[in-house]
DNA sequence: GTAGGGCCTCCCCTTGGGGGAAAGTAAAGG
DNA sequence: CCTTTACTTTCCCCCAAGGGGAGGCCCTAC
């Protein structure tokens, strides 16, 4: 099939799909007159996949290794569960970064009144040396 | 000061003071002979600001509008407060979209025996279809 | 025949700078 | 005074993960 429905099938655009054939991670076969992407079922399938892998926040290169893994019939689940174990503990280290930076403005807002004066904490706190 | 003592000062790399005054953030004065650019204590001040401010997860834009706010004696605390109640609103979405995400994954991870055998429970929901 | 839509490649754009080249300048050492 | 070294300048390319659009084929429908 052409890239536009292969695309629709697996819920991702065009240009997406494009990229990711550019990038050497689904290559599809080439109609040799038209030089049309030709889809199959199972690059859909590899897109799908992909366009999973990516909602779960892992990146080009990680999805790479997943994709090879997905291929490899041989591969042991400990080594798919290994990448999961790190994506999660890189979300968690966000999640902590975050979270502090949610508190400490909080403190600040909950400091600056918020009126019609000019005085600000907020902005005081930014202007302290370090 | 040259802009390297400058950068130093405010903690910053001078990649980033000399970014800065292309953009017009920081804009120096420059030596006329040398058209070094030559830094008052004052643009180190913004600077610091700047770079605090991007710690606490402010993009450029915002950081442009605080500086403004900043050097603005005549401005309202509110105005100050409403563009940091919005980073907190912001950081609150990324924080609840991650959690979902690490929930997610860890569910997997749980269901996943992460042993030599090649079954993985976690390649098979990222190949589910939706 | 021609109008529309789909596809192709190619190029520029995004954020917030990083890396490095080529060339001018300043400061320190012999 | 001369050389070396450190600092600064502008300029250009690079990162992720595509998005937007131009210009040009290709196919189908009317």
């Amino acid at each position: 099939m052409n890239i536009g429905k292969a695309a629709q099938k697996a819920g991702l655009s065009v240009k997406t799909v494009r990229y990711y054939a550019n990038i050497g991670m689904v290559s599809p076969q080439r109609n040799t007159q038209t030089s049309y992407r030709d889809y199959a079922d199972d690059d859909v399938a590899k897109l799908h996949f992909i366009g999973k892998a990516r909602r779960f926040n892992f990146n080009i290169e990680e999805c790479k290794e997943l994709l090879s893994l997905y291929e490899d019939k041989n591969r042991t689940s400990q080594e798919v569960k290994t990448l999961t174990l790190a994506k999660i503990a890189e979300i968690d280290s966000k999640l902590t970064e975050l979270t502090s930076l949610k508190d400490q403005l909080q403190l600040l807002a909950k400091s600056c009144k918020g009126n019609d004066r000019p005085d600000c904490p907020i902005l005081d706190a930014l202007s302290i040396k370090p």
